[in-house]
DNA sequence: ACTATTCCTAGCGGTTTACTAGGGATAGTG
DNA sequence: CACTATCCCTAGTAAACCGCTAGGAATAGT
């Protein structure tokens, strides 16, 4: 899985609107303030934002006192449907759903392997919003993940010879 | 997580090539067969194979009656370790190692995201051998996945208004 | 010698990615 | 009502990547 750096960023332009939501705030941010804040180029952030709010995930107002917001509470805002929207299906086999691939002889279970890859994906993203990253606050199913010891070692990617 | 062609046609490719293994045969079997055999375009399946090659997991002879056919037996090799030689590292953020990127302010625990997301794909496709994928025979936890109901049902990628 | 295969280098058209430029629409402010 | 600050929209773009192909050299059996 690559995470795209559209992605990357939506999210944590989301989450720092989720900051200001959850602290109460009533005033808008205005997007280059979010981009400066993060380090995410300027115009790039524009158009992410675009997506975001057709999408639904925040509102915007125009004008000298203009900016943005988010539509609804951080904890109503699951990670996966952020992704789907920035970057479509959380998991695809050659552009197609694992589902609507068919194999033939040997490869013929390899579908299952792709939706088991789908669905451990959604087991983290579909479960973690906004507000869960913001207050550090995961369901058991992610804490058991973190909690192996390899969590953060990254595997070689191993050329013998 | 996008599963490019490359890495479809590779496990594909090793499949056939694990099918032959187990059943014993001492012969090499020409790309030109697994080619036809998996629909997977010859000259493309030709490069494929090099790179599993050079990674060790098949063993060529040129001439007249050559061909591949695994190193190894098919129990001894993950799809983790296929996917990194074919297309690199399992899960990067903007091209990076998970727990490589830093961030800042509200997006500080992101990184626990990306981290988990890396696990959660490993625990599936560490595990996942050739020979199971051919026997139908997977792990407890991959089992457990793909029991939900939701399993093969794909998520709509909701375009609100 | 002949033939069948792998092996190697090179390339290529189309798509995607990560941006950027420029200006129009809108909403407050003096 | 001008002015200014913001979002909004269309366009474009350089570079990388993806999926795949061509052509022939090296090798091994017959």
């Amino acid at each position: 899985m690559q995470v795209s750096a559209k992605v990357d960023y939506g999210i944590r332009a989301l989450l720092v609107l989720a900051q200001a939501y959850q602290a109460g705030e009533t005033k808008l941010l205005k997007s280059e303030e979010v981009a400066t804040s993060q380090e995410i180029p300027f115009k790039f952030l524009e158009a992410i934002l675009t997506e975001l709010r057709h999408a639904g995930f925040v509102i915007s107002q125009r004008g000298a006192v203009g900016g943005y917001r988010l539509s609804r509470s951080p904890k109503n805002i699951a990670l996966a449907d952020v992704i789907r929207v920035l970057d479509g299906p959380l998991a695809a086999v050659r552009g197609l759903r694992p589902e609507v691939v068919s194999y033939q002889g040997p490869a013929e279970n390899l579908t299952d392997v792709w939706l088991a890859v789908r669905v451990a994906l959604r087991q983290v993203l579909e479960t973690l919003t906004l507000a869960d990253i913001l207050d550090h606050t995961y369901s058991a199913e992610v804490i058991d993940l973190l909690k192996r010891p390899d969590a953060n070692v990254s595997r070689p990617m191993f050329s013998a010879e």
